[in-house]
RNA sequence: GCGGCUAUAGUUCAGCGGCAGAACGCCUGACUGUGGCUCAGGAUGUCGUGGGUUCGAUCCCCACUAGCCGCCCCA
């Protein structure tokens, strides 16, 4: 029989790795309670045309990577229903949004998430099938201040500072805006005319999107095509009074904070929801799939699938991506528990094990090796799972003065059971 | 979905059309209640899977699978 292994695409997250993706959440759940926003938890899958109406019928995600299915119908009169894993979660919180009614609130809701998302894309290093996003979402009525560009900056800032408190050196927030989808028709328009002249000279790719998405020209990484993407309109004179101001108060605000950043043109996301301003947060780090994260305005996303108006921003990073990131960035460091406890002999097995519950009931971590191991392999074994090692063999157990001794320091101690805990612990 | 590279011990990797290798790690002992350093010894394995060529294939050929890189796109 084959061997059974993950599917392609997805794999087992293994410790001491894990410890490094604990501390990523933890940390980006602390900066999210200091700008208050709440968790949000929403289905791992939904109804298809969630994600058809929501992130966009042409766009890549929904007509080629999607994990769809036909859900079993029970009873002759029920009717089947199309179920798709999600592909990421800006969608779900909108809906959640809107069957929750937390319009009605009038406040500002400020959300975030932490979960595996799925596409069915070619797998490469920092892309996988099953991935884990990290995002955070501000919408809510005109009313409470959606629409303001103050939250564009605002979580922009607490992104600029989330990635220093994880540590990630060298990051770069690249900014757009895409405007209105008004403004973002005109600039289709525009680009495709300026194109005609000039495409015959450009790479058959850039051939190819000039008639499907010219936006995506602007994309194309050869070189012998730079030159003349150079010379395109850019979509900033596309923009309608209103977007201009928009993404000048933005940049006001974010030159305020003292949040560094990049405009660039040419920085089109490939999710129909966006709107006004949108972002990157890269990484040199991480070769071709150099996004940490992304994200933008969704202005009108919620009334596309049927909701009430409700602006918002939001951005989603990929903890796999800061994972690579950090790694490259240091080692991840085997943490060690404070005491290895050997029995000596099997008959000291059940001492062992009470002693090991009392430091344990008092905070600290504890290996418990086992009677049948001969001292040398105890010390072997505990010098590299333990910081120190506590011997208990028929000396302790009849004196009541255990045995310690220091991996670090090489140093050993005789220590009276009543002080073992602040021994430890010092 | 397309193109390129790769797949051999737990790990990182050599290797050759004719007995399967190294380093590190692991196990045992020198050392009976003392690890790290040292020394002596030991076990590593469907050579990714399936087919083909051949007297004989881990090696050559084909297909498949998976990983990596690039494209597409994205986190």
């Amino acid at each position: 029989m084959a061997t059974l292994k993950a599917v392609r695409g997805t794999r087992d997250l293994l410790p001491p790795e894990t410890a490094l993706w604990n501390r990523i959440e933890a940390t980006a759940r602390a900066v999210f309670a200091r700008y208050n926003f709440g968790e949000i938890r929403t289905p791992i899958f939904e109804d298809t045309s969630l994600f058809a109406r929501g992130v966009g019928e042409e766009t890549d995600i929904v007509s080629k990577e999607m994990y769809t299915w036909e859900d079993r119908a029970r009873a002759q009169s029920e009717k089947t229903q199309m179920l798709t894993l999600r592909p990421e979660n800006t969608a779900g919180v909108v809906r959640a949004y809107i069957e929750h009614q937390l319009g009605e609130t009038g406040q500002l809701q400020k959300i975030y998430y932490i979960g595996p998302q799925f596409r069915r894309e070619r797998p490469q290093k920092g892309r996988y099938r099953q991935f884990s996003q990290i995002g955070a979402e501000v919408l809510g009525p005109t009313s409470a201040g959606s629409e303001s560009p103050l939250r564009d900056a605002e979580v922009l800032e607490m992104l600029a500072t989330l990635l220093d408190e994880l540590g990630i050196k060298g990051w770069v927030l690249e900014l757009n805006s895409v405007g209105s989808a008004a403004d973002r028709a005109r600039y289709n328009d525009t680009l495709r005319a300026a194109l005609v002249p000039v495409v015959g000279q450009m790479c058959v790719d850039c051939q190819r999107r000039a008639v499907t998405n010219p936006l995506r020209v602007l994309d194309c990484k050869v070189p012998a095509d730079q030159p003349i993407i150079e010379k395109l309109p850019v979509i900033a004179d596309s923009l309608d009074e209103a977007s201009k101001a928009h993404f000048d108060a933005v940049l006001s605000s974010l030159d305020a904070a003292g949040v560094p950043y990049t405009r660039n043109h040419r920085l089109v996301r490939g999710l129909d929801y966006y709107t006004r301003t949108t972002f990157e947060f890269t990484h040199s780090g991480l070769g071709a799939q150099n996004a940490l994260l992304g994200g933008g305005r969704y202005d009108g996303l919620s009334e596309a699938i049927g909701g009430p108006k409700a602006p918002g921003i939001g951005f989603a990073m990929g903890e796999d991506r800061l994972v690579l990131t950090l790694q490259a960035l240091e080692a991840v460091a085997q943490t060690k528990a404070d005491a290895f406890i050997a029995p000596l002999g099997e008959n000291m097995n059940p001492a062992a094990l009470a002693l090991a519950r009392e430091l344990r009931r008092d905070g600290l971590s504890v290996d418990l090796g086992d009677g049948s191991f001969r001292l040398k392999k105890s010390f072997e074994t505990a010098d590299k799972t333990a910081r120190r090692i506590v011997i208990l063999g028929e000396d302790e157990l009849q004196s009541g003065i255990l045995t310690v001794k220091d991996f670090a320091s090489g140093t050993q101690s005789k220590v009276p059971r009543g002080e073992l805990v602040a021994f430890l612990k010092g």
